[in-house]
DNA sequence: GCTTGACTTAGAGTTAACTCTAAGTGTTAA
DNA sequence: TTAACACTTAGAGTTAACTCTAAGTCAAGC
């Protein structure tokens, strides 16, 4: 796969999966006359660090990942410490996001409410 | 209250809420002597903001939203569809976070099952 | 009266994560 | 065989959101 077809099926940049290469959050893909051609194992990886970052996770963090996958056998505690550490934090922002959501929503609701009985001129804040 | 009480009361720093006050996020702050004295409509408004920050909203929407708030009556509409995009976004965004947590969970799980059955040198992505 | 410490300002510097530019190569189609 | 086009590289530029620096003011305590 090219990287131009790679940059459409995960919907990123081809500047975007060069950045990653030249950082070293993906290595070693094979070049054809100089040209990439990345291989399953490269876009297994890529859909994964494709839905982490959407998620959150930092670029950091994923290149810690990929190298304890690299350097394979004996790495696996130190890879499941690293995955349930990132969940946690993700669990903590989903809460911030919710609570954040419900104030949100009280205020929508807020709106809704003095916008049916104009002319009140109530207001939130202010 | 000055800002060092501020900065104490909603954990961010007195730098962070100086810049706020430069780009126009805060604004009107009372002076004695010079020196900052939030009032009630400050840190309401303080509140409203952290707690937007920390669910990721931007800097810039949060300004639009004051700006909203300042004009007042008339503007009751506007601020409830600002309101309302945001708040979609931020549950896509949950739902993103949601699909990595799930797919941490996976190679968690990957992880707890391979490390109980040692010497199995199965592993995930490789 | 002098030091200490919290505050002030304007503006420069930092960080993460891209995004763009310029100059060049190699394959394909007319 | 020449033009078009997709790719390559190194490195510079951008953006959002801070964070820090330097130089200065002011009230309180010794």
């Amino acid at each position: 796969m090219t990287i131009k077809e790679v940059s459409e099926k995960f919907n990123i940049s081809q500047d975007t999966l060069r950045y990653y290469e030249k950082i070293g959050l993906i290595k070693d893909v094979k070049r054809k006359n100089g040209i990439r051609q990345y291989e399953e194992k490269e876009l297994a990886r890529i859909e994964f660090i494709v839905c982490m970052r959407s998620a959150g996770l930092s670029i950091d963090s994923l290149i810690k990942y990929m190298n304890l996958l690299d350097r394979g056998d004996g790495t696996e505690l130190e890879r499941k410490q690293l995955l349930i550490n990132e969940r946690d934090r993700l669990m903590k922002r989903m809460e911030e996001i919710n609570g954040a959501i419900d104030k949100l929503n009280y205020k929508i609701d807020f709106y809704e409410k003095i916008l049916l009985k104009e002319p009140n001129k109530n207001s939130d804040m202010r």
